[in-house]
DNA sequence: TCTATATAGTTGTCTAGCTAACTTTTTATT
DNA sequence: AATAAAAAGTTAGCTAGACAACTATATAGA
């Protein structure tokens, strides 16, 4: 059955895209994963969100959240405030530094990050995706 | 740009597979888990392997083999000894409880651990190998 | 209003996976 | 034969991610 290698596919890819985009990173000398890289991108475009949220749109449980934002504050990349409206919630924005790094090596950065879709057709993208999206849904509980 | 949503659905759908992977062990008590499921079904189709080879085979590092080896072998599901022909090597085998919960719950397990396959075309699954194993080469170092 | 439930976030524990550094044995080179 | 290089494993240190248990605040229902 050829279906199976599909899983193997996947969980491979996802390593070599992790492996690759961690050696951008370290080769720009930034210090950072590149977990923490998407959750700066996040924030860059939506300012002032909170945790939960950075949860949803990264699909990530709160405690990984937790830890990345507290990694990425002590690094001095983004700032950290209480919720005016609701003091459960944080407020989160880059810093001066945090808002430097996105404008000047964001585009440069996701630039070489997706390297690996160079060369495909439009169609071919269009079904991975379908398929990648059907299993997830399929494995949903 | 849609495209760069494919590496976003790659490790999401990684993830889903594990998860639910790990889900039918718990609900199996094997008190395993996927990975090293992964790491007996390759030693039960390959007798006699060493740590190396099943790094090969599941595309996994030294360390991360080493540990799941010492894990297996604590919960008395594999047997290893040295290789009597190069003795750097170990050779590592099922326990007659391995080869039990092989035999017994391979069929079972494999089944419901590709739910996630069901309702594809050939054809989609083949678009989706292609471009997922592209990916991979794109981003060979 | 009082209480129950839901939500935001943190902490702790565990495994996978990666890197780097190390030991031991084997194979190649000179 | 002696030495250099490669290969098999191990150990240690780190982060992501998953789960469980927890605190604190907000919201809904009786």
């Amino acid at each position: 059955m050829e279906k199976k290698v599909l899983y193997f596919e996947i969980e491979l890819a996802a390593r070599k895209i992790r492996k690759f985009g961690q050696s951008i990173m370290d080769q720009n000398n930034l210090g950072i994963t590149v977990e923490q890289w998407l959750v700066l991108k996040t924030i860059h475009e939506h300012n002032g969100i909170n945790q939960s949220q950075i949860g949803d749109i990264l699909v990530k449980d709160k405690p990984t959240i937790s830890k990345m934002i507290r990694s990425l504050n002590a690094k001095g990349l983004i700032e950290k405030r209480r919720s005016p409206l609701d003091s459960r919630a944080s407020l989160i924005a880059l810093s001066p530094q945090g808002k430097d790094w996105m404008t000047c090596l964001m585009p440069v950065i996701e630039e070489i990050r997706y390297k690996g879709l160079r060369g495909f057709d439009e169609e071919e993208i269009r079904t991975a995706l379908h398929v990648l999206q059907k299993i997830s849904a399929n494995l949903e509980p």
